[in-house]
DNA sequence: AAATTGTTTATAAACAGCCCG
DNA sequence: TTCGGGCTGTTTATAAACAAT
């Protein structure tokens, strides 16, 4: 049908820089609003998590390796043993083994967010007075006991976008409530809405979310965070009109797909085996929910977000700059609110104000540092293809800014020192490898293996580092150019096909490079638990008390203290373990899964996140499984010039 | 141009359901015919393995923690630091921890493969009296080392289909030797041959493997394996032309795509940053070649296949059984030599006949299982999509074959005793996960934790567990229909969008469900190291040795001594070790990079297996952060009843 | 400024397992 | 009962949009 256009992702979707600031503006909040109110309740009991269900885990009075595990009577058992399974990971192998584990009886859950214990406990009346989240009533039950999470907060709601789609969902068809069949009403408007500019046009318009972004508001909304792929379907179709109108039903194709590509979504089966529901990992999971996406009343393009991000210093965020080319009248009014930051690298984000997002296309980088036309520095690259340098320029440079230790230690050009392990971004992949030092991995002692959360952990950071040292080296310098003449094909020429290799670009500017020696890119992005929605601040910083290593310093940042200073408290105290624990003495686990502990997130920034956590298990396990530091190993580690002195 | 037609996977790369013989025959070689040749000499040293450049660890004949690696002069470091990554995440934290290195001068290398050595130290003569490479010879020394990778047995080129390769490689353009450049001959013949079935039509077939499996081929045809994306663009065409000619441009956007997505790529930086090569993850390279690929002459749709598979003492191979319909005349040359064999589901193979494979489609199961039309049994299933089970049918049936302890706690319905892991199959995606027991994990000892390669392990083949289980409970039971209505929708019905929704299947046929009871699905499959060629004969099994746990019963198998039993000797002395490895004593980067000591494999297992190895790694992650296994573990395992009573 | 390299999303499609009528 | 069709799930291919170099 429709002549099979080429497969267009929404536009929305686009990928678009936004560029960090990279000047040393200790800033954080700039011309801050007031929209900090979110989520910065609840910072009392340091020692506690919140898990699922309103589950908590705190540590013990007295017995550092007990913890007391606070158990609601409504929790699933699997909740429990995931919020167990979190903890005792994200506490490591010198953390706490032994739980004591408690029967919660009513509502003294004050540990955790409101909202989280809300959703554990009171669910099932949370649906009713639950007019934010757009949800059409019809259909509310489908199930036994899947009820629609509800909003955390209903600041969070009330938002632009769902207001629209609040009201299309339930004016098109209103007999939908007993048949859960699949499809119900696709044969109406198919067809005769191909252009949905017009009548419903507004409504059916293509959300602005990925695949991937809309299953994890489906599956979040559930209090018990699972559905089966055709509660998935519903759900979609129920808060995006869309998908049941205007969209092929190649679309749920496009749904399972994303469901089979991406990890982070994994199948889970009911104990009898009869239903299998989609749940997304439980490490990787950070609760977006679709009321969360979007601050109550703001535009998405122009309005601050709630909790902007911080733990860059220097790097200030704005929203989309440019107005986006307001072609293609069905993208105007579906502004993703959660559009990619900067090639999806994703700061650590404090609680601040949410003016640090610039506001839209009209402030410029407070700090000019020489753009051309487009306000984008090349500030933090994260996709780094190759990067030239030369071994003289990472001697001289790579004292520039930081001048960690480590730097010199991954350019080193000495087999011998070059013992680190292989970069890894966190990214989905693109975790770039110094092909000096491919396997450092010499030691086989005990638990340093798998467990060896030192060196897989540092290398989650290894990207960043080299980020930085190959910022700081640029010189031209290549043996054999890539040049490939301009091929000559009169079939296409492009690699990439694309539909218009005639230049029609709208904006020409181009972004020149500018002050490389003081990027500072922040490549952590701690993946938050599912202890409640993203908003519920964490109090619980004692399970990064790791002993292992001495203290790094974070080459993520230009300076760490600096970072440290500057992130808005909220768990300081305990941030440097954080920090310690980013650097080199956390397990793979902990930063995928215990990462609940670290620095308030803004729930805005999840859907980037989620690209991240996604794909930070992948790169973990090729930590986990290619290599491990050789420094932090303690005994096992075995001096190569001692063995290998012909190598030498 | 041309339409855009929707992009059309090459037909050849169809997966077809490859029928696991499921009945009792000890068999192993039945009608067994003579091609075990390939890789089955060298079978003394049983202590010793080799790796990359012909670096070798053996076992230290005294000291049971300590290793010796010889390493030849010409390897790299690189390649010993891999080789003992390798070799010490494959021993795991019990094995030994020392290691001696010694240089190796000469060709003394008797323990590894010829090919693996004369990879590692005489290269570079192998290039020229390589004609079975099929590789034209102008544009050998692209780079500065970069030399092809010789075959690594002349039996194993002389490939019909490289034939062809060979011929036609060479004849479209001699000039394009100095001319490094990118496409320098698209523009000629790429439009006025659209159809390809003239007179280059033959050799401009479209290659019958995956971009991921050409990938493959490219790096691994390098001494040091690795590649620039360019020098990967020009492999595949020199030795497929088909891209040269006819293909669109945008193959090399998936080559891209491809190198991005699937996680067994990951780039590297020459040591001074100016190139990034692509290189395969080396605990999931299995070193395929393309030369690997064929079988000297044998026709790879109808002759037996070199080493065929084992360790599956009632599952029956057989190649596709059907013609494959021989439309699209393009096909019919292009026979892949690795066909699906049964949804990706890749067993343990020892070296035996080939001709376990079954020849063609004529012969049917040699026990015939009641199958309709088609012979395919339900065998060995992999994707499983919530097969429907009632509680009483898990206790009845639980116990039909096997009996395993684990099976029991599986479909246990007392939350107590389903602390069991989630199950993960070795695919991509598709971890099921039961989600009673949702996050077994509840101890944090100290070296039980991602060590835990016991519960990684397990869990592994938890999903065939899960299999064996489900396929015993089939008993209608459901609390909602899934059922939706036909969806009279004008515009398109299928959520999959498929050209042909009429039904014009040329075979009818269906499968029926057939005792299954009987079913024995095979889940492991050991990913082999880059130690030289695949068919290098692995000799040392040592490292399997582990002390962990007791052996348990092999779920995979309906009896795992029969199937020890049928295993064909060629290191069945420490086989059982190796199956204890896998059921629950090896950490996961054992099954993932230190399998290099399990069964030999066939070559031709390869392709298939790239696509477990590819996933296993993500999946691998799931188990070490998600579940430890809560029997195995030894001090850690807590009782969860003690602590929950009120979960009860 | 343009081409190359790399990442990610979208869509189509083939196919397998499972269920139901 | 079997069979066919629909749903679910996995994987590959292709196009495309970007980003970074």
């Amino acid at each position: 049908m429709t002549m099979r256009r080429s497969p267009r992702r929404p536009l929305i979707l686009k990928r678009r820089k936004l560029p960090f600031q990279q000047n040393e503006l200790p800033t954080a909040g700039s011309q801050s609003q007031s929209e900090v109110s979110l989520a910065e309740e609840h910072s009392s009991t340091p020692a506690s998590q919140c898990f699922l269900d309103g589950i908590r885990i705190i540590d013990h009075h007295s017995m550092s390796d007990t913890q007391v595990v606070v158990i609601p009577k409504t929790a699933d058992l699997q909740n429990v043993i995931g919020a167990l399974t979190v903890k005792g990971k994200e506490s490591g192998p010198q953390g706490p083994n032994k739980f004591i584990l408690l029967s919660e009886n009513g509502d003294n859950a004050t540990f955790c967010h409101p909202a989280a214990l809300r959703d554990g406990q009171t669910m099932k009346a949370e649906i009713s007075h639950n007019s934010l989240e757009a949800k059409p009533p019809n259909r509310t039950k489908l199930l036994n006991k899947e009820l629609e999470c509800g909003p955390l907060d209903d600041s969070l709601t009330n938002i632009h976008w769902l207001g629209k789609m609040s009201t299309c969902t339930i004016e098109p068809e209103p007999t939908r409530e007993e048949s859960n069949k699949e499809n119900p009403n696709t044969p109406l408007q198919a067809l005769q809405n191909p252009h949905m500019n017009e009548e419903a046009g507004q409504q059916s318009e293509r959300p602005p979310y990925s695949y991937m972004a809309m299953i994890q508001f489906a599956i979040n909304s559930r209090k018990d965070r699972r559905m089966t792929l055709k509660e998935i379907y519903l759900w979609i179709e129920d808060h995006f009109p869309y998908f049941r109108r205007v969209a092929k039903p190649g679309w749920k194709n496009s749904i399972r797909h994303n469901l089979s590509l991406h990890d982070m979504f994994i199948r889970a089966t009911s104990p009898d085996g009869k239903v299998s529901f989609w749940t997304i990992r439980p490490e990787a999971n950070r609760c977006l929910t679709l009321d969360q996406v979007y601050k109550p009343g703001c535009d998405p393009m122009t309005a601050p977000v709630p909790v902007p991000m911080v733990l860059l210093p220097h790097e200030q965020r704005k929203k989309i700059p440019e107005v986006r080319k307001p072609s293609t009248c069905s993208e105007k009014k579906m502004k993703p609110l959660l559009p990619r930051t900067d090639s999806y690298l994703v700061p650590i984000q404090l609680p601040v104000t949410s003016s640090v997002y610039l506001p839209s296309s009209a402030t410029s980088l407070p700090q000019p540092c020489l753009q051309q036309k487009r306000n984008t520095s090349r500030g933090a690259k994260r996709v780094r293809i190759a990067p030239k340098v030369t071994p003289n320029d990472i001697s001289l440079k790579s004292r520039e800014l930081k001048k960690e230790p480590e730097c010199v230690l991954t350019k080193c050009e000495t087999p011998k020192a070059a013992l680190k392990r292989p970069a890894s971004s966190s990214r989905r992949k693109q975790r770039l490898i110094h092909s000096v030092h491919e396997e450092p991995v010499l030691l086989c002692h005990n638990n340093t293996f798998l467990d060896s959360g030192v060196a897989s952990d540092a290398s989650t950071f290894h990207d960043v580092h080299d980020t930085e040292l190959d910022v700081q080296q640029d010189s031209p310098d290549r043996e054999f150019s890539f040049k490939t003449p301009i091929k000559s094909s009169n079939h296409l020429t492009s690699s990439t096909p694309s539909k218009a290799p005639l230049n029609a670009l709208p904006e020409p500017w181009k972004v020149t490079p500018v002050g490389k020696g003081s990027q500072n890119v922040l490549d952590f992005s701690p993946i938050r638990t599912p202890g409640g929605p993203a908003v519920t601040p964490r109090h619980d910083y004692t399970t990064f008390s790791f002993s292992s290593t001495p203290f790094k310093d974070l080459l993520l940042f230009s300076s760490p203290r600096e970072l440290l200073a500057a992130a808005p408290s909220k768990g300081t105290g305990p941030a440097d373990s954080s920090i310690e624990c980013l650097r080199g003495s956390c397990s793979p686990e902990l930063l995928q899964a215990g990462s609940t502990t670290a620095v308030n997130r803004s729930i805005t920034e999840g859907l980037v996140l989620d690209t991240l956590n996604d794909s930070l298990s992948k790169i973990l396990v090729d930590i986990s499984f290619t290599g491990l530091d050789d420094e932090d190993l303690g005994i096992a580690n075995i001096s190569w010039s001692e063995f290998i002195p012909q190598l030498k």
